[in-house]
DNA sequence: TTAAAAAAAGGACAATTGTCCCGATCTATG
DNA sequence: CATAGATCGGGACAATTGTCCTTTTTTTAA
C-alpha cells in the first residue's frame, strides 16, 4: 500500500550526480503536513520522494477526502499533469518529514524525450500505476471492510502509528467509525 | 464513461496505411461475448478499438467481478501487461460487434522505442488512464448512490439499452437490486 | 506548564445496501 | 411455435455502514 520504487529512486540518484543531468533535479525537503501540490493549481514540477511518506487525496464537493495513494521512495507525483493539462486532479501532502527530488516541467519532458532509460522508468510506472489502482478497487469493491483491513495490513505491517486513522479510513472510502468496528471485530477473533 | 479517442485512432488508422507500418497492424473481428484477454493469461498482443464496444472487468475470489472500464473507439488495451509482466490483471469481452486494431509485443515495443509520436501517444494515454480511475473512484466513493448514476448518465446518455444492468452495477461496484431502487428513485423525483 | 486542539474509541439510532426470493418479460434456437 | 435460459423489477428482511454525539487520551502551541 506504501509502495516503493528503488530501482527508480537509485536511477534518478545517479543522475543528480552526474554533470550533464545534475541541474536539472534539485533537492528539497518538507515538513509533516506540508502541502506540495494544492488540487486545481497548475503543476510546474515533477516530484519524486527521496525520503518519508506523502499522501495523494482528492478533496470531493462534500467536502469528503478521499486517498489515491500514500508514495514511499521512488514514486514519483505530478507526472501525470505533464502530459495532458498542467491542473491537478489532487492534492500531495507530506505526512513525515519528506525529501524529494524535484525536476521542472520542462526538464521533464526534455528527459522524456531524449533519454531512453527515463522514457522507459515512466512507461514503466504509469502502467504500474494503472495496473494498482485497478486491482485495489476491484478488491475493495468485493470484500468486506474488514477483509480490505486485514489486505491493507499485510502489505503495510505496522500501518498504525505511521499513518492517522483518518487517512487509513479515507483510503478504504469508509468512515472512521466504520473502521473502528472494523478494527475491533478482527481483534475479537484473533 | 465510454471513453473514445479519435485522436490516436486516426493516427494509427494512418499507420496502418503507410507501407512501412502496414504489416505490424491487423484488423480482427469479434462477436458480442467473445472474450479477447483471458485474466491471468498471457497477454500477446495490444488492442486498439476500431469500431464498437469492449468491457474491461476483473473478477474476485468471491466469484464478484468487477468493471473496470468500457473502451470505446481508439482505446487501448492489453498495454499496460506490455511493460511489467506479461499476465493479465483483468479480462476483455466485446460487448458490441467489435473491430479491433492487433499489434504484437514485438511491434509495440518497436513503435515505442523507434517512434516519437507513438510514444508519445502512449504516456498520454496512460496518463490519462490514472487519472480516470482515480476522479471515478473518488466521486463513487465520496458519494450515494444515485449521485453516481446520474454521473454516469450524464456522460453517456442512453447507457440503457446498450449495456447489460449487470455490467452498469458490476461497474458501480452494486448489486443489481440497488440499482434498481437508485433508477426508481431517480424516475420518482424527476 | 497548562490550556486548547486534535485524535481515538465507541454507544445509539437511522439510512443504505445486500441477500434471497418470486414472477414477469424477453430472446435465442430446435 | 414452443421452451429453456437470460434479463428485468421489486417485496421482505438482514446486515452493514453512516450520522451524531460523548468521553478519554494525546499532541500542539502559547
Amino acid at each position: 500500500m506504501i509502495r516503493i520504487n528503488q530501482e527508480f529512486l537509485d536511477f534518478i540518484n545517479k543522475c543528480s550526480t552526474q554533470s550533464r543531468f545534475k541541474d536539472l533535479i534539485i533537492e528539497q525537503q518538507y515538513k509533516p503536513k506540508a502541502l506540495i501540490i494544492k488540487q486545481e493549481s497548475k503543476v510546474l514540477d515533477v516530484f519524486i520522494v527521496k525520503k518519508g511518506i506523502a499522501k495523494c487525496y482528492l478533496t470531493e464537493d462534500t467536502g469528503k477526502d478521499f486517498v489515491q495513494e500514500f508514495f514511499g521512495e521512488g514514486q514519483i507525483f505530478g507526472e501525470v499533469e505533464m502530459f495532458n493539462d498542467e491542473f491537478s486532479f489532487c492534492s500531495i501532502e507530506a505526512l513525515t518529514p519528506l525529501s524529494v527530488l524535484k525536476i521542472s516541467r520542462e526538464n521533464f519532458l526534455y528527459l522524456l524525450s531524449q533519454n531512453r532509460e527515463f522514457n522507459w522508468f515512466i512507461l514503466k510506472l504509469l502502467a504500474s500505476k494503472i495496473k494498482y489502482k485497478g486491482i485495489r478497487h476491484s478488491f475493495n469493491q468485493s470484500h468486506s471492510t474488514e477483509t480490505n483491513l486485514q489486505r491493507l495490513e499485510s502489505q503495510f505491517p505496522g500501518l498504525h502509528g505511521v499513518i492517522p486513522k483518518k487517512d487509513i479510513a479515507n483510503y478504504l472510502g469508509i468512515t472512521e467509525r466504520n473502521l473502528n468496528r472494523a478494527i475491533k471485530t478482527l481483534k475479537e477473533n484473533s
